[in-house]
DNA sequence: TTGCTTGCAAATGATTTGCACTGCT
DNA sequence: AGCAGTGCAAATCATTTGCAAGCAA
């Protein structure tokens, strides 16, 4: 995955930077295996991933490129926290995560529907005097696996 | 507040019921603390509310009323859950968060843009196999206060 | 009485942090 | 050489749990 991988990891690189953080082997290590899930990992996934990783580095880490806007961290109950890159790197999307496993896969809607949303959030926002509004969106259900108990 | 909030408590005394359980005072309490709230509340804000409850036994009558479907608990962050009434006793709705304070306020989405979401949701339940689709709807901002730093 | 609830204190477990060492630059 | 990054072990802190005592049916 050539020009598509090596563009993401110059502009991780680049984000790093203007924390003036470097972009160390262990912090390329995390993105490689994010970029590799292409879903969401929890903390130990990622060490599965990427063995090479010590825990504290890795939640140093991960901890710090969010700061950066390189990763995001999900939190949806009261397991381990989920680990994606950032959207600027990949691209506004949702989740649908099964209420048995825990499990969490990317979803989207099409634009139309994103761009009602956007103009409800947005007054919403206004109105209550909030800005820069976001928005996160989960679906929850069951998922094939856990159905079947 | 006279008959609706009867029937709210007649309401939860039921669910309580259907998993064998008592509507003890101090699960009364915690019911009072979060109507009178009107928002999300932490464990600690709970406690302020209703001094006469301790910290265990709150946790625990909250955790029970989650799976007797009369409360929901809210995970945003690192910090402290948010507990707030079950929708099946309030209605449908979702959160607007202010990501200085972490503040949390009810809104809610027009008919229409609900209904075109829950198609939308789903067709992606479908297609991915889940079950049983619901939704959570976070909008993030800056809330007056924070924005004035 | 009989057992569900409570309160207190101790345990749990994800995440964070202190500190000395290691490896880039 | 100098300093940021790492690994290990110890510390945090929300939440959970064990157990003895209290209260309700």
């Amino acid at each position: 995955m050539g020009v598509s991988d090596e563009d993401l990891h110059q502009e991780v690189k680049a984000r790093l930077g203007r924390i003036d953080q470097l972009y160390t082997r262990g912090r390329q290590a995390l993105v490689e295996a994010l970029v590799g899930a292409g879903t969401p990992l929890t903390l130990p996934a990622l060490l599965e991933q990427a063995p090479d990783l010590t825990q504290s580095s890795a939640y140093r880490n991960l901890s710090m490129m969010e700061q950066a806007g390189v990763v995001r961290r999900l939190v949806h109950g009261n397991d381990h926290a989920h680990y994606e890159l950032a959207e600027g790197l990949t691209g506004h999307h949702h989740h649908l995560i099964c209420r048995g496993c825990g499990a969490i896969r990317d979803v989207t809607l099409d634009r139309q529907l994103e761009r009602s949303l956007d103009v409800a959030f947005a007054r919403i926002a206004l109105d209550a005097g909030f800005r820069q509004a976001t928005h996160d969106i989960d679906v929850y259900g069951i998922c094939g696996n856990c159905a079947a108990d």
